[in-house]
DNA sequence: CTTTAACTTGAACAATCGTTCAAGTACAGA
DNA sequence: TCTGTACTTGAACGATTGTTCAAGTTAAAG
């Protein structure tokens, strides 16, 4: 056997995911990749076949740290829905940490693709339901635990906390004031449909 | 005195804007936009300066756009609440016209420019927060026709009208179920926070 | 009709785009 | 040590990018 490449790949990866994010599909030249992912043309079309597929595997790292972070939030407090509202928040709101932007990538490639990369913006909706199938998971979790009516439609609820979340991040990239956002995050929660 | 130009200004803004609220600023080339508006290199940067010159008109061109149909709607209909749910209804839901995208211009704009063209970026911010005083306008009016509370916040509820619509538009990107959509529209003023 | 200034045209520019591929390097197996 | 293959390299490709500008066109003024 051979040994493998001399490039760490999840490393890579992230480094393209940063920079995606940050810049955009079209906003991103493989020649910018090529610094931050420090890898030549050759081995990176290879690896990737092309910039599309270095996207695509991007965005799926993208949704795989959110589902990550959700879950983590999870584990930090002693609720289902008080885990929604920390991961809300901390998308929302934290800018302090290394994000490349303060809208949500998935959300920012839904605004940047056309039908000319009709399969990554399918990916993208993909990856969009995927993590609302997260939310639905922790919502029914809060119906069990009986932090939410069991008479509401979970799909329909994690339907709103995807709008809520996708809106306050997009308007949070406009308005920069934190009490407002913060206050807005808040009021997610205390006027919820839950 | 001579002549003006040959060229309608205000149909080339419009073409212009078209194209741009489509394929976003980075997805439109020069040449691209020399076709839809029918007019040559020389021109083009006679009349609008560059790219980002042309772009900030069309941006201007899309909130006017978004103002006269929100005042249109409120000569549609005799409450100031119902125009605006029924703007957010056109907004959301009318992709039969011949809107380019069924997502913000302004929104799209914010997700794909960076500081690289912060004067841009300003610009929509600019717009966003001048759509939003209209709502403020109308729900100051809804105020004193008694559908909204007079001790409600109308600044706060014009903030929260900007998140929905641009959160509703996003997801309608990536959802398509037009009764779903429009079920999400009616719960945002059904437990709306007025 | 001639002049003159305003405006349009399209070829051309340097720079950059995404991508390819022949040549070089590195390393497991014999 | 030698061979063979997997992998990396970086120069180079044609296409396209945003932009410029000398030449051409138009039409009002003299």
């Amino acid at each position: 056997m051979r040994k493998n490449a001399k490039f760490d790949r999840a490393e890579v990866v992230n480094n393209a995911t940063k920079l995606y994010w940050e810049k955009g599909f079209n906003g991103t030249s493989m020649r910018n990749l090529q610094d931050v992912i420090d890898m030549r043309p050759g081995s990176i079309y290879a690896t990737f076949g092309s910039k599309e597929g270095l996207f695509k595997e991007a965005l799926n790292r993208y949704a795989d740290m959110g589902i990550e972070e959700l879950l983590a939030c999870r584990k930090a407090v002693d609720s289902p829905l008080k885990a929604l509202k920390l991961f809300m928040k901390s998308a929302v709101l934290d800018y302090t940490n290394s994000a490349p932007s303060r809208m949500c990538m998935l959300a920012k490639t839904m605004g940047e693709l056309t039908e000319d990369n009709a399969d990554l913006l399918q990916e993208a909706k993909r990856l969009l339901a995927k993590i609302e199938a997260e939310f639905v998971t922790l919502l029914q979790e809060a119906q069990e635990l009986g932090e939410v009516d069991s008479n509401k439609d979970v799909h329909k609820l994690a339907r709103h906390i995807q709008v809520q979340t996708m809106g306050l991040r997009t308007y949070a990239k406009a308005c920069d004031d934190h009490t407002i956002l913060e206050t807005m995050v808040d009021d997610v929660f205390k006027h919820h449909p839950f």
